[in-house]
DNA sequence: GCTCGATAGTTCGTATATGTACTATCTCTA
DNA sequence: TAGAGATAGTACATATACGAACTATCGAGC
């Protein structure tokens, strides 16, 4: 009986090798995430709003078309529409049209989605620093290597079934 | 610029430090769930119902209530309700009275539930291991601990803010 | 210049998740 | 034993996600 497998309150090992390390990641994005959630949602935004944002600030402080936003949120489009529509409904973020692409929109902060942004960035920051602070660097970093292994091997997968 | 952000085709850095761990968390939660759910749904599941068949063949065999179950797979009791509805309404699982709490239902596998959970549990833990093959036993380990001591570490700010 | 295949975005139906509010039931304590 | 508080489950409004089908547009090659 692993760690992890207490901690979900299971009853005996899972029995298949490797699936400690799936369980283990799933399980603590999902923490991650509501934990997230909840700490945004008392600024009036959720997890998945926030990364949007965030991702409009420091990725594409020009705008960035909702595939691309898609891509860097690992979500597909038909996911963006609804999530950009409730940003614009918010007055958070703008779509506006590109002239040499008439297919495509270019998503913008606005003056309020900046505003909104510098409230809930600074305590978000803190909750992430707390969460981690008993973690060393070199372990963050071995953990990370062996994550993006995993991201990668996953792409390949869904690139050789193509 | 780190791996993981040249995989999501980010521009810059984030910034912030201790962000790249998160950012590596969810995006291989996300991609593992995102490949995951298409191999199950050939097979008429989706992931999270995989999940809770897998849960109740292995950890509770004799069957298990919704919160227990929802406990183990990190959702609230007012999420388990539709996910057992749906598995209910397509014969894999059954709900049974308990004669002590009749509040509380059991939850349990039925003879189509195992049936369907023996024919797609096989090509699964192929692929996970396909997934994993690059890793070695002690980096996974290594990891699996990291993201454990992060699972914590969230647990205990929830409690203390309670 | 026209057509064919790729791409951006939306819409639809479905599944999953949350928090809140509600009912039914259990359990502990005075 | 009566009543207070905890617990199991459901219902509802909302947000997020998917794939598939659709429209509009772009771009490459004949």
């Amino acid at each position: 009986m692993t760690e992890l497998e207490q901690l979900l309150n299971f009853r005996k090992s899972v029995g298949h090798p490797g699936h400690d390390m799936i369980l283990a990641i799933l399980t603590a994005a999902r923490k991650l995430i509501v934990t997230g959630d909840r700490l945004v949602r008392e600024y009036g935004l959720t997890d998945r709003q926030l990364n949007l944002l965030m991702l409009l600030r420091h990725q594409a402080p020009e705008g960035a078309t909702q595939v691309e936003l898609g891509t860097m949120m690992c979500v597909g489009k038909a996911s963006m529409t609804g999530l950009v529509d409730r940003l614009e409904r918010d007055g958070l973020v703008e779509r506006c049209r590109l002239s040499h692409d008439r297919r495509a929109h270019l998503v913008r902060l606005t003056l309020n989605g900046r505003k909104a942004l510098a409230a809930v960035e600074k305590p978000y920051f803190r909750a992430l620093d707390h969460t981690l602070a008993g973690i060393s660097a070199a372990d963050r970093q071995k953990a990370i290597r062996v994550l993006v292994d995993i991201c990668r091997s996953l792409d390949n997968e869904k690139g050789g079934r193509k």
